[in-house]
RNA sequence: GGGCGCUUAGCUCAGCUGGUUUAGAGCACCUGCCUUACAAGCAGGGGGUCGGGGGUUCGAAUCCCUCAGCGCCCA
């Protein structure tokens, strides 16, 4: 069998193998169980029609890491996939779909609009699911939902009618944020505010019964045409004696008031605004303060309407702008022009700027909501990880404004506002009313809007489960436990979120909140389908292994900061998964027995040997931290940890020191050698599990007892007090170094690796030669020498290079073909660099506040070092004598 | 304008509560090796004084202040 096993790890052959097997035995899905404690998390939900990216790699691996973790420690672990319909995305595909045909949605209508959606999610929803399943995520299929579902759409619908009937819903007219590419409201949070270089107008209203003008400065002057007055500052001198006059508005005739307001920046411009109340937030309350008229200028899709003189009519804004600055030109009523750099407002979704426009919406007034989700948070009842974000989060929270929450659009949870159309009674309830409650009439008029799709995801924890019904699921599952979700839907969605749980059960939905990286390509820059330099997840999967990939993306994402990430750095990965693979196969090529449990048992080993008592303590280390590790979220560093102990303690050095034994040794010898290994492989499977776990699955199957389940669901590592030996390490630790001395003295010699060399050592105690006599063999084949001769009295052989570790002297006699220049050389190097650690020390304990004012333990180290140093130097002073005087 | 974060080897990053030697890792680089797990590998090596300045301290990459640069978020 072990023949079987590749040079080479071929990733494909074995991952869809292990999916496939653990769906089947349903270790996916979890069931309430009384007995255990849960672990559940909720998946941030993907759009429904969106495809994976690098950010959900990210994202996904860390759900899945801690999901197998736990569900490895005993937890009845339950991650709950899903996705959401993305209302304004989803239907402005769709728009353009139709649009190819030929198709409006208006002519098409609602339903059959709804019909066109629905067909477009059947076609490419649960695409994204599928990748998923490539990444290896371990999702309880069996629960996935979808914020449509019927029982989720109720579960809105229900949230909904109770902050309505609680007061926090209210329907009112509003300057929003509009959005003419879409002709929808959108929120706050979904306008994206960009540089752009533009221009500041100075434009001259002439005052009415008087030949002078003031000049007003806009950045928008398409909106002059609804103006309906021009604002001073109180103070301002320069204008003082105009308050009350009017001006007469150019292009339009229209007598508008000068007044004063405090809001008026002095400096900015002139020190005279335009007033436009119907389309900007500021002039919106100068218009409530001063009663001044509002009028709209645009239609929906931001052209000019019928409220402008006749020329206007029908140009679009950014038209309109240029016709009105010729005018004004031709008119001598354009004072300058200058050039400006200003942030613009776009629509996440239209990719537009939006328009300031007075429209009916519903509004969720925040300021309830918010006090209990800003105490959980502030109160460390819930906690960010990274912590800084909580700061982020407060300052939002306190600040928060009324949330714009219904769309013009149709694809998403319509409201369920119901008017009459004979006496004008409204009724908000979740199912739809026959008839008028108050006048009886047959069938109430439904709201024409949908919700924002994030009014429908902020109950994500919740409605995943039956809630609002009473549910044994969401009993035992909610408060979820830990929430893995990218910074940028801070506000979205986790806000929103910790907001809705407390409304609405009372409690947290979750008690960790980690927020990833953000992943960018090389240069710095967001993965984008308009850059080109987003690549498929997929693709690497194929060409890496889903276990590379997503150990390598957890290796490259530091805590708190950004990915630059190139598809190189996937290289490092790959390399290891193929260095755990080699491992093992070494292992198992050299296992020549039936694993038994009396092979794993510490008990029935017979002369462990100085190598097995270190690496079964750097193991023990090894589990303890990669739990902590865990425990903190600390995803890179545990990726680092695995590295170190696999490749560099265990490969490296354990691998290496048993090969005497494993080649050359009794069949006890072997036998004691292997069990140590296998079961040291086998704990690291178990670690690497959740970071790589189809690897790790298929070279488990090899080493597990016949008995024993499948990793997923075997039992995570845990420190083993018996295998607790710092001495042995340390003696390893001495081991290493005298192993590499003599590594390096041959390289530096150009000793060929194919000759075999004599090691005379001058050990400094007997600990010392007690090591080194025991561990005679090891060392050997390590450094390729035959002869070794360790003493407390050794003299040193002519013509030998020499080295030095922890006080003793190692002498490679090199009769022939030593350099005694390079030897010279080399210990002329050493010895300059022991003087500098000498002095520095020297320098140190010179110091008299040191030697008074240090820790005691301090001042003997560095004593300790003192000794160390001069003691090295003047043994390193005596080789290079004898080799001058050769 | 406010907030947050970053600046350590050519590159990407570790270095948590200040005290293991003259600051680590991977990649890249140089030298030598196809040594019966692995050339996606092995052994060895060179390379930074921790953005600038100031301060606290016996002692700072590590704490404080300040300046500069970069990035993100909010207005």
């Amino acid at each position: 069998m072990a023949e079987e096993l590749s040079k080479r790890y071929d990733a494909s052959s074995i991952e869809d193998k292990w999916y496939q097997h653990w769906l089947d035995k349903n270790y996916f899905h979890s069931e309430p169980n009384p007995e255990k404690e849960p672990y559940t998390i909720v998946i941030p939900p993907p759009n429904v029609t969106g495809i994976l990216t690098l950010g959900h790699v990210l994202n996904n691996t860390m759900q899945d890491i801690l999901i197998r973790w736990r569900r490895m420690q005993g937890r009845e672990a339950c991650w709950i996939p899903g996705t959401d319909h993305a209302s304004i995305a989803t239907e402005t595909k769709v728009v353009s779909l139709l649009r190819e045909k030929g198709l409006t949605k208006h002519e098409i209508g609602r339903d059959e609009f709804l019909k066109h959606a629905v067909e477009w999610k059947d076609k490419y929803g649960g695409i994204i699911i599928e990748q998923l399943k490539k990444l290896g995520a371990s999702c309880d299929w069996e629960r996935e939902r979808f914020t449509m579902d019927a029982g989720y759409y109720k579960a809105v619908l229900h949230a909904f009618v109770e902050l309505y009937e609680a007061g926090y819903i209210y329907r009112g007219k509003r300057l929003v944020n509009w959005c003419p590419a879409t002709q929808s409201a959108i929120s706050d949070e979904e306008v994206i505010y960009q540089e752009r270089n533009s221009h500041l107008w100075y434009m001259r209203y002439p005052i009415k019964d008087s030949d002078e003008y003031l000049v007003v400065a806009t950045t928008r002057p398409e909106t002059m045409l609804g103006d309906t007055g021009v604002a001073v500052h109180p103070e301002d001198k320069r204008y003082k004696h105009l308050i009350g006059k009017h001006v007469i508005l150019p292009l339009v005739g229209r007598e508008i008031p000068i007044f004063a307001d405090e809001y008026v920046d002095k400096d900015f411009g002139t020190g005279c605004v335009k007033v436009t109340p119907s389309h900007d937030p500021n002039d919106w309350e100068m218009g409530l303060r001063h009663k001044l008229e509002f009028i709209n200028i645009f239609n929906e899709d931001a052209s000019l309407n019928n409220h402008v003189p006749g020329h206007f009519i029908g140009l679009d804004r950014f038209e309109a702008r240029e016709v009105i600055i010729e005018q004004l030109q031709e008119l001598g009523l354009m004072e300058k022009i200058e050039e400006y750099v200003h942030k613009v407002g776009y629509s996440e979704r239209g990719n537009v700027p939006i328009e300031p426009y007075a429209s009916e919406q519903w509004f969720m007034n925040m300021t309830e909501l918010v006090k209990p989700a800003l105490a959980a948070v502030r109160d460390d009842k819930i906690k960010f990880h990274p912590g800084h974000w909580t700061k982020t989060y407060e300052h939002w929270m306190s600040n928060i404004r009324d949330w714009c929450i219904s769309r013009q659009l149709w694809w998403g949870h319509r409201i369920p506002a119901y008017t009459c159309q004979e006496c004008g009674e409204m009724m908000v309830q979740v199912e739809a009313p026959s008839e008028c409650r108050k006048c009886h009439s047959e069938a109430p008029k439904q709201d024409e809007d949908v919700l924002d799709t994030w009014a429908s995801s902020w109950l994500w924890p919740l409605a995943v489960h039956k809630w609002p019904e009473e549910d044994e699921d969401l009993d035992y599952y909610y408060p979820t436990n830990d929430l893995v979700t990218a910074p940028d839907i801070i506000f979205f969605w986790v806000a929103r979120m910790i907001m809705a749980g407390y409304e609405f059960k009372g409690d947290i939905p979750f008690e960790n909140v980690y927020f990833t990286s953000i992943i960018r390509d090389s240069k710095g820059r967001k993965m984008s389908k308009s850059l080109g330099n987003s690549p498929d997840p997929l693709d690497l999967i194929k060409k890496y292994g889903a276990d590379a990939l997503r150990y390598g993306v957890m290796l490259i994402a530091p805590k708190g900061q950004d990915i630059l990430f190139t598809e190189e750095r996937l290289d490092v990965a790959r390399n290891f998964m193929n260095k755990v693979w080699n491992a093992s196969r070494f292992v198992l090529m050299n296992k020549d027995f039936d694993l038994t449990a009396e092979h794993l048992n510490p008990d029935k080993w017979q002369d462990l040997e100085l190598a097995d008592h270190w690496i079964l303590h750097r193991l023990n280390v090894t589990i303890e931290r990669v739990t902590k590790l865990l425990e903190d979220f600390s995803f890179d560093e545990t990726a680092r940890a695995l590295w170190d102990f696999i490749w560099n303690d265990f490969c490296d050095w354990y691998i290496e020191m048993i090969k005497i034994r494993l080649y050359d040794g009794t069949a006890a010898q072997k036998q004691t050698a292997m069990s140590v290994a296998i079961y040291v492989l086998r704990d690291v499977m178990k670690m690497l599990h959740p970071y790589a776990p189809f690897i790790s699955e298929e070279i488990w199957q090899q080493v597990k007892l016949p008995d024993e389940p499948d990793l997923i669901i075997t039992s995570w590592p845990k420190s083993n007090t018996r295998f607790h030996a710092p001495k042995e390490a340390k003696q390893t630790d001495f081991l290493k170094k005298v192993i590499t001395a003599v590594r390096t003295v041959r390289s530096e010699m150009n000793v060929p690796p194919s000759h075999t060399i004599k090691v005379v050592g001058r050990v400094h105690s007997k600990v010392q030669l007690d090591i080194l006599t025991r561990t005679q063999a090891t060392i050997g084949k390590l450094i390729r020498s035959e002869e070794m001769t360790f003493g407390l009295d050794i003299v040193k052989p002519e013509f030998s290079a020499s080295a030095m570790v922890e006080k003793m002297e190692l002498f490679i006699p090199l009769e022939g073909i030593i350099d005694l220049e390079k030897e010279v050389q080399r210990l002329e190097k050493e010895i300059a660099t022991t003087k500098g650690l000498l002095k520095s020390v020297e320098a140190k304990l010179a110091n008299k506040n040191f030697v008074d004012r240090a820790p005691d333990e301090v001042v003997i180290k560095e004593k300790d070092k003192l000794e160390h140093y001069s003691e090295s130097l003047k043994k390193l002073e005596a080789h290079l004598e004898t080799m001058k005087a050769l």
